[in-house]
DNA sequence: TTGCAGGGGTCAA
DNA sequence: TTGACCCCTGCA
């Protein structure tokens, strides 16, 4: 069937998005945008989202959702994988920039998740000053911990908790998933979401620069971890979530010196434009797998 | 075996 | 503008 331009095939609990462009589960599940998708021994990857567990792989241009329906693809995994835009003609408009050219063309399989922005708010907290093995697991924890448990695979998985129910424990027991003085800020943010002192939904309403000023009203999140949250969330693509890595490549292939963190977001601005989250991402993942500047 | 640096930044002084 | 910061792995 068709749904959204996709043909669809709908099989035994799977089903089978036929001639997916610009779509490669590792780089898009490991170009650091989500800390919850599981690579298998087989190389497919498996995740707990939205309240279920999927297994996603790549058949030759076919894109393959084990545990899951066509109502399903329809209804969210479409927005999820960001499947509405041309990532084509996103890499075309890119292409003016020859700097672009090698991390787009290694990094061709990336696109940005729609993931649920109160997610990302906790996981991008914890990823302040932290390492991603380690990250990762203090996401597991909480889920573990305050998630709903799923089977899948004759395996446990866990939905990412609410808000509600990490505002109500105390932070003694938030601190069992290891974050260090991060807990505290996990803690707030989520009482802050609960208590509706600070709306998520509002955020999507917002110009980029408020929305950024808003979220930074949440402890632990200071500018570069607000913009992963609207990158990631799939809120606003003009930002540039500028970490040691970003900074690094930007200062290696475009500066040839040191630079700030203005001069970088300014350039960035200027250089890409609305497009600059995609830039960053491409950037990013490239300079991390490549260990420039490390 | 023990010790120490360092990591997807942010906060507070 | 500059340190400290939880935690814990890697390496000397």
């Amino acid at each position: 069937m068709n749904i959204a331009g996709y043909d669809v095939v709908e099989g035994k609990g799977e089903i089978i998005i036929k001639g997916v462009q610009d779509f490669h589960p590792v780089h898009t599940f490991e170009c650091g945008q989500s800390f919850r998708w599981i690579r298998q021994q087989d190389g497919s990857h498996t995740g707990a989202v939205d309240g279920r567990v999927v297994n996603v792989s790549l058949a030759g241009e076919d894109m393959v959702v084990k545990n899951a329906s066509a109502e399903d693809f329809k209804s969210f995994w479409l927005g999820y994988f960001d499947m509405g835009r041309d990532y084509a003609s996103v890499k075309k408009n890119l292409g003016f920039d020859p700097v672009l050219i090698e991390p787009m063309k290694f990094g061709w399989g990336i696109r940005l998740l729609r993931q649920d922005i109160w997610e990302m708010l906790i996981s991008f907290i914890i990823s302040a000053n932290n390492m991603i093995p380690r990250i990762m697991k203090s996401v597991d924890r909480l889920s573990e911990m305050y998630g709903r448990r799923l089977e899948y695979g004759g395996k446990f998985f866990y939905t990412f908790p609410a808000a509600e129910e990490l505002a109500e424990s105390d932070i003694e027991r938030v601190a069992e998933c290891r974050a260090g003085f991060r807990c505290k800020y996990i803690h707030e943010a989520a009482r802050m979401v609960a208590e509706g002192r600070v709306d998520l939904c509002a955020v999507r309403e917002m110009d980029t620069r408020s929305a950024r000023k808003e979220l930074q009203r949440v402890p632990g999140v200071g500018p570069k971890v607000a913009d992963c949250i609207l990158l990631y969330s799939g809120t606003k693509y003009d930002v540039f979530p500028t970490d040691v890595w970003v900074k690094r490549v930007m200062e290696e292939l475009y500066f040839k010196r040191e630079a700030s963190m203005k001069e970088i977001l300014d350039f960035a601005t200027d250089r890409f434009g609305n497009l600059m989250g995609f830039a960053q991402q491409y950037l990013f993942y490239y300079a991390r797998e490549h260990r420039i500047g490390a």
